[in-house]
DNA sequence: TGTTATTTTGTAATTAAATTACATTTTATT
DNA sequence: AATAAAATGTAATTTAATTACAAAATAACA
């Protein structure tokens, strides 16, 4: 448990001396950082010892081991909740909101990704013949900048948010395929269907959606995203952001395991982009 | 700027011994919570006063101060900053170093976006009778997801990863219109040169780039992206999640501009989706 | 209710840590 | 090569935190 609420949840069990010190530590937290145990004990009307006996009762080492875990308990803040935007928040608030849950819901991404999977979906992609990305609406631009970063390799990509070049090229796709599948919700009808078809040619059909969705059904592979229950009007990116970076992990991946000959073409692909840019001046 | 990512970036201007003290802190910074100030000077094998004086280098009072502000920013999480990905990297480490990195940029953006230009581009983008992103290369899907999130609105909306089409579309614009140009270096030449012809139209330029690059030069407002200096070959991505996220906050600060109304137009848009979505069981 | 034991709190002494002042070394400049 | 400037280290000083112990307060029990 973080510190601030330790003090806050064990005030009551304390004497009344320390608990004169969690007051003033509570009256204003961000200000203890700035303390010294003496100005501290001064505050709570208490001798210095108290204030160190305080530290230690709350499972601290001594004052200053206890101020560096209170500032990192005051650091963490409100951790990022799903914390929604409203009508009147200032742009600051804005800005900070979207940021928060947006990091928030790549840090729930990366506890509960299977990596089993994801080594996976590396192993298939290296293998592969050729790739396809499929989307629809808002995916639509995830399976398009997916489509870009593997356009850089030799294997053949293909991409599209056109349901019926999806169907045909799931008809089509042969065993030594891939098939990516994106979906915030995985509740797309039209991109279940054609999933479902892909799933019964021989190739490897990999989803990156939300786990146990009908459309993960349809996937040898699935790369869970978790979506936040309450899908707000103003909220639905967070997930989006999760897919993109999913997708950084797979490029990643797979570069790593095609070797060095690989890094050294992206290299020369790196140079030869350098001319269509301004140099930096130094 | 959070003090860890203080001491990497300022590494290079600092004197020899105090580099000393700041690897040896990016070494292990948890550590350091725990470490005296003689233990830390033994480790980097330098003196007490010296690493009293890296502290006040970096902005701290002293060195306890200094051990306060590292506990917030490493609870602030981002162990993996800017550590590089490496060929014998575990799938693991790698879902760690890419999301984490990730998380980093966004953290980045958020402490150095600019308020004030945020604003400008909301109520630009109000007033607007059109808005145009364009993009090029890996900014281009970046530009295409911008363009799907404002078709749901009645304003105008459109979007080119084609230069002629850009030119074209820059060269029209008129003063009641919104062109916004993304860029990961704001180095691109023919980006740079139809923001130029924007630039002389009357339309609101607005760039969604690196600080002080050439596009930027180019721009009325400017949305900075901070990019780490040394461009990865396996680190391009991050910025470009910032971007997608920038324009996450530009999409919601324009609805919550529009009142109540279009709210409710919003939620009659996810109704009407509904429908082509499966049943969530419960 | 008084006596004793236990806990709580404070005072003063001690120890540890951080900082300052100053000397020495290193590096750059002419 | 000589001198100035900067960087670093040594030793002294100051500050802060902790410990040991004594006094007060509370609780337990006769």
């Amino acid at each position: 448990m973080a510190l601030l609420e330790k003090v806050q949840s064990e005030i009551s069990n304390l004497s009344k001396s320390e608990r004169k010190v969690a007051e003033a530590i509570l009256a204003n937290p961000e200000a203890v950082l700035q303390q010294s145990i003496a100005t501290l004990a001064q505050l709570a009307e208490v001798s210095e010892p108290t204030v160190n006996r305080f530290c230690r009762t709350l499972g601290a080492k001594g004052y200053p081991d206890f101020k560096l875990q209170l500032a990192q308990s005051i650091a963490r803040g409100t951790p990022y909740v799903n914390r929604h935007v409203e009508q009147n928040d200032s742009t600051e608030h804005l800005v900070a909101k979207i940021i928060e849950s947006t990091m928030a819901s790549l840090s729930i991404t990366q506890r509960c990704l299977d990596i089993q999977a994801m080594e996976a979906a590396i192993t298939a992609f290296v293998q592969a013949q050729r790739i396809s990305f499929f989307g629809l609406g808002a995916s639509a631009s995830v399976a398009h900048d997916a489509q870009n970063k593997f356009l850089r390799f030799s294997t053949p990509v293909q991409f599209s948010d056109d349901v019926l070049m999806q169907k045909t090229a799931a008809i089509n796709a042969t065993a030594n395929e891939v098939l990516v599948f994106i979906s915030h919700t995985g509740r797309t009808k039209a991109l279940c269907e054609v999933a479902a078809l892909a799933r019964q040619s021989q190739a490897t059909v990999i989803g990156i959606t939300a786990a146990g969705s009908p459309l993960a059904e349809e996937c040898a592979i699935v790369l869970a995203t978790h979506v936040p229950e309450d899908t707000d009007v103003y909220m639905p990116m967070a997930s989006r952001i999760a897919q993109l970076v999913l997708i950084d992990v797979l490029v990643t991946g797979y570069t790593l395991k095609q070797g060095p000959e690989l890094q050294e073409k992206l290299r020369q692909i790196k140079e030869a982009l350098r001319d269509s840019r301004y140099e930096k001046r130094t």
